[in-house]
DNA sequence: TAGCAGATAGAACGGTCAGTATCTCTAAGC
DNA sequence: GCTTAGAGATACTGACCGTTCTATCTGCTA
């Protein structure tokens, strides 16, 4: 990913990167412009644009690298080798804790929609994929949990998380953790009780 | 509101937080510039200036008018004098309608936080106070159904609207609806069955 | 009929936007 | 020691940003 001709990573390609991801999560994307990136990320513009052939692919690979993160904490999770319920949880665990963090501002992914509602744009289909992927794993796992069929009960915990990051910032992020978490367990109950395995 | 000396509401003001309100919502805050609005509402640019102080009070002003309708829908449900558990069903399902409409794009309120993170700033209050109201409202209703504490019920029915209207136009509205009103419906149920009144 | 508020029209403000061009410096690889 | 790529430093483009201004016209009300 992005090295140079002698194998090794931009350094300044990297500081970019942190830098616009800090910015970008934090106020915003259109609010933000290239020339506060550049200064905090003590790069001169034609460095950016040899890494990035514009702002919108530089808002792309900050999506990429969120998505990646996300996907390295549900892949560590995974790996636990848990039983899909427990791994689920542990999920949801993770959500919280993000919740319940420093600095939390909402799901990067819905914060870019909302400022790029075009389908077609590279943005919005950044999104899209992530979302997929996330529903399509936590569907695979409510599949090893009871016997109904998995889809609503995937859509229904990706629609509590959607709901959850979205207030984590708008109320107290104690409570909606509570509620996040309540509301996860009832899934899993339904589940284990309708169908125990 | 907003009336002349002569008591009339002004059209070039209507017109102007009509044409705000569509493409505000449908294109986003900061992607939309004055110069549109002002176009597209066949109004000069000392026209818009007259009567909102700022392009942020337009902003607030278009998210009133969003509160306002809200709170209008949400009279009527309560004018029918339904029991609480059908008036909170008849809400959910006016949110379902929203999200199987036309030109659906998610719940502007969110969709407008997404783009003015600083809670201090007055796009973001008028947005916390819109939300304020909807979450009384709901626990006023959900405490005449059932005995145990409303104020858990009212969260999770908050949560689960939140992800529906924002995962409704990022997946098939159809069945976003459907999860959002099975979720409401094992939420009155859960209630019902425990402390029936 | 006089007065005045509201609307129209159009120009201009300084600032910022994303993106490009040029030119120098540094450091690593051969 | 030479080549070459990455990075730094500016300066610049043309467009758009929100905002202010002056000047004129219209139509209602007192």
């Amino acid at each position: 990913m992005a090295h140079n001709t002698s194998g090794r990573v931009s350094e300044a390609r990297s500081r970019l990167l942190a830098t616009a991801t800090r910015i970008f999560y934090a106020e915003g994307l259109h609010a933000v412009g290239i020339d506060r990136i550049i200064a905090e990320a003590k790069v001169t513009r034609a460095t950016l644009y040899r890494h990035f052939p514009s702002k919108d692919e530089l808002v792309v690979a900050y999506l990429r690298g969120v998505s990646q993160a996300d996907r390295d904490g549900v892949g560590r999770a995974l790996a636990a080798d848990l039983p899909a319920a427990e791994t689920l949880r542990s999920i949801a665990e993770s959500i919280a804790g993000g919740i319940l963090s420093d600095r939390f501002r909402g799901c990067a992914f819905l914060n870019a929609v909302a400022e790029y509602p075009d389908p077609g744009h590279p943005v919005h289909q950044a999104v899209l994929a992530h979302r997929e992927w996330f529903l399509r794993t936590v569907t695979d796992l409510f599949a090893q949990v009871g016997a109904a069929p998995p889809e609503p009960a995937g859509r229904h915990f990706v629609m509590l998380r959607d709901g959850a990051m979205t207030a984590g910032c708008l109320a107290d992020p104690v409570q909606v953790c509570d509620t996040f978490l309540k509301g996860v367990d009832g899934i899993l109950r339904f589940r284990l009780d309708a169908a125990p395995k």
